[in-house]
DNA sequence: CGAGCACGATTTGTATACAATAATCACGCT
DNA sequence: AGCGTGATTATTGTATACAAATCGTGCTCG
């Protein structure tokens, strides 16, 4: 993506995400295209990449709104995220070398000093936490697995704020982390594949206890 | 999607899978524009959609090429789309309404009546079989799981043509649905997620026979 | 004779003007 | 007063012109 559509991109994720427009806001492309300070083409290509990450959506009519995010919307995310993502930790289990594992602890002991912190760094452990995965799913060495991850992690993770973790939460993260490297170390595909899903299962509930109830009817599988 | 963007999509869509450009040939956005009649505006947007589904790719330096998929870039498509689609049969069987499984088995007497005459008229059993599994898919109710699966189906399955199945593939196929069918009446979502599980395994190796041998090395989990 | 560089041609990226479509509002009709 | 209905405005979609980047080629200089 070339300049002026990547600042757009930016500019747009960061303005939706700070919270300043409500969710279900219209926006128009022009608006858009004044905030970012690029013209419309370069917009609607930025706009058409964030649709795809579900963080905007358009009506039938093609109108422009933030999306609202439900409580099912949140968990079938993290259902998908966490059978794509278990995926790529046995694979990475398989394939890791032993300078990536290294670099996977030394991320982990930077992601465990942002915690220990006080108060803890939350903006800080993310940084550290998204390069975490991020090298797992490159090591599973899937290009289109880490394409379709892609449009999963980012979106909602942040939209609904991260500032509902506790400093438990992030410890249980730490912890998990330490568990993943000594699957990896072990070379156990199976080990890799539990822990993970055990990871982002509890991610799911840790974030879902701030957005609110489940439904009764249909919550996923 | 609109009007010409759409009709831009469809026709270098099709123009790339009638094989009348080479794999890895370049195209510009200009011999684009004049094959479709549209401008370069709408070409840009459907040029997007395609290099999402990995029908074309870029060069490091923006040039637009049609994507050559190796064996095990085909494997890894299967792969993940097994992975999604059991889960998708697994949701469809407690999901699906009577009704809903009475317009499956419609489905599947067309596909099987495809098969059945001769020549088997493949076209016919492409687009049975497409809607079939498209109607599986949003019986899942997961409109996320929706839109991974629509970038990873119709990619390569038409590419290296389809014209290498035999009547005895059609014939296995035809016979997974009506187990699929079964699984679903029965409300089985176990059995259900075994059946997708082999029949796209199966299918992937339908495939593969045709485009060659596998690598010895890191094929796959 | 070959390596590197400068320049013209090609190709992609961005801005802007205009066209088409959808929403809003005012008005008149029943 | 309620409800279509048409004019007006707002918004998205498309075309085109121009800017930036990249490629290819031939020329110079070692």
């Amino acid at each position: 993506m070339s300049r002026a559509s990547e600042r757009a991109y930016a500019a747009i994720r960061a303005h939706v995400l700070s919270g300043s427009v409500a969710v279900g806001e219209q926006l128009t492309e022009d608006q858009l295209a004044q905030i970012t300070g690029v013209s419309r083409t370069p917009v609607r290509e930025a706009v058409r990449r964030l649709e795809d990450e579900l963080l905007l959506v358009r009506s039938d009519t093609k109108r422009l709104f933030v999306a609202d995010w439900s409580r099912d919307d949140i968990e079938e995310m993290f259902v998908l995220r966490q059978m794509l993502e278990c995926h790529a930790a046995e694979r990475a289990a398989k394939r890791l070398t032993r300078e990536q594992i290294a670099a996977l602890e030394a991320l982990n002991r930077e992601l465990t000093a942002a915690v220990e912190q006080s108060p803890p760094d939350v903006a800080r452990f993310l940084e550290a936490n998204r390069a975490f995965h991020e090298a797992i799913i490159d090591a599973a060495h899937s290009p289109r697995l880490g394409q379709l991850l892609a449009r999963l992690v980012e979106a909602p993770v942040v939209l609904r704020t991260a500032r509902t973790y506790s400093q438990d939460d992030l410890r249980q993260s730490a912890r998990d982390h330490d568990e993943l490297v000594a699957a990896f170390a072990a070379r156990d595909g199976d080990w890799a594949r539990a822990v993970m899903g055990s990871h982002l299962r509890r991610a799911f509930h840790t974030f879902a206890r701030a957005v609110g109830p489940a439904n009764d009817r249909d919550t996923t599988a």
